[in-house]
DNA sequence: CAAACTACGACCTAACCAGTCGGAGTTCTA
DNA sequence: TAGAACTCCGACTGGTTAGGTCGTAGTTTG
């Protein structure tokens, strides 16, 4: 499965929006929830989520909205999924602190905490603002790719 | 979140098992869940997915059990959660065949999509016999994460 | 003041994961 | 040849979580 849920994917095409319309002062939710059809009240939220750990600016009142609070080429896809969805974990059973349960049994777990880790390098290596221009965004991921290619065994 | 299921690292504990103990001949998948303290029946679920792609050769009757149908190192941890978890779409409305609902919205997903390819080149990259040798495990991963570094732009 | 926003928390619902149960088939061994 | 020790498989349950809604309070502009 290892996907990532609608809230990050809502959170990534919102501040792909916005870093198409570097004109706009400020965007409404309702405006971005109307072009992509998406849950108004429900973007609202993650939008907040967003503003919250400083990525947004938002403006109350009436022509309010949000804007990037800085430039998109310097916001990554990870700092966005991780605001929203939280620490991502590749691992089930790694809680926070904890580890797995009590047990000695779980020596799985330290290759693939490594596995974890680039799978973080791949979404800190993707900004906004490839998510704008396709062909560069298209070609950086290819490119991990074939670097990554280059250490398998098989 | 992102993460994968507790019946997928189960299956990768199993094979990394089975690795561990290629003298064996066959190995019942009970020892191996009190070995792990997992759930016996869960378990043999799992390990009864993973036979039916081929991975695992099973044996039943008295002094039964499971097998890797090939060495170690030529199964890879995409091909048991590829098997456990069905296929692995980093984007939460890729459902198969039909795209997203009928929009043109999902223009952020086509970039995202190389992002699921360097994920699974990720995963690709790591073989059950890396499970087994720590050491090596963990330094392909580090030089996977070092490559994928190279090309942000952050 | 009223309209149009953000902000925030409580709530509901449907899906899905984890785990259990029961029964049927298979193979070795005494 | 009977039974023990397995695999195999589908159905069922219970708990968690994601997705989405509602209502309300606060803020800014016209």
């Amino acid at each position: 499965m290892l996907r990532l849920t609608k809230k990050a994917d809502y959170g990534l095409m919102a501040l792909k929006y916005l870093a198409e319309h570097p004109e706009a002062v400020s965007v409404s939710a309702k405006d971005i929830a109307d072009t992509y059809r998406i849950p108004p009240q429900l973007l609202a939220k993650v939008l907040q989520r967003l503003t919250k750990v400083g990525l947004l600016r938002s403006h109350a009142g009436m022509n309010g909205g949000y804007a990037l609070s800085k430039p998109a080429r310097t916001i990554s896809a990870f700092e966005v999924i991780h605001a929203i969805d939280g620490p991502l974990f590749i691992t089930s059973c790694t809680k926070g602190s904890k580890g797995c349960d009590l047990e000695p049994s779980c020596t799985v777990k330290e290759p693939l905490a490594r596995v974890n880790e680039s799978i973080a390098g791949v979404l800190r290596s993707i900004s906004v603002d490839d998510l704008v221009d396709h062909e560069t965004a298209a070609q950086r991921a290819a490119d991990a790719l074939q670097l990554v290619s280059l250490t398998r065994t098989m």
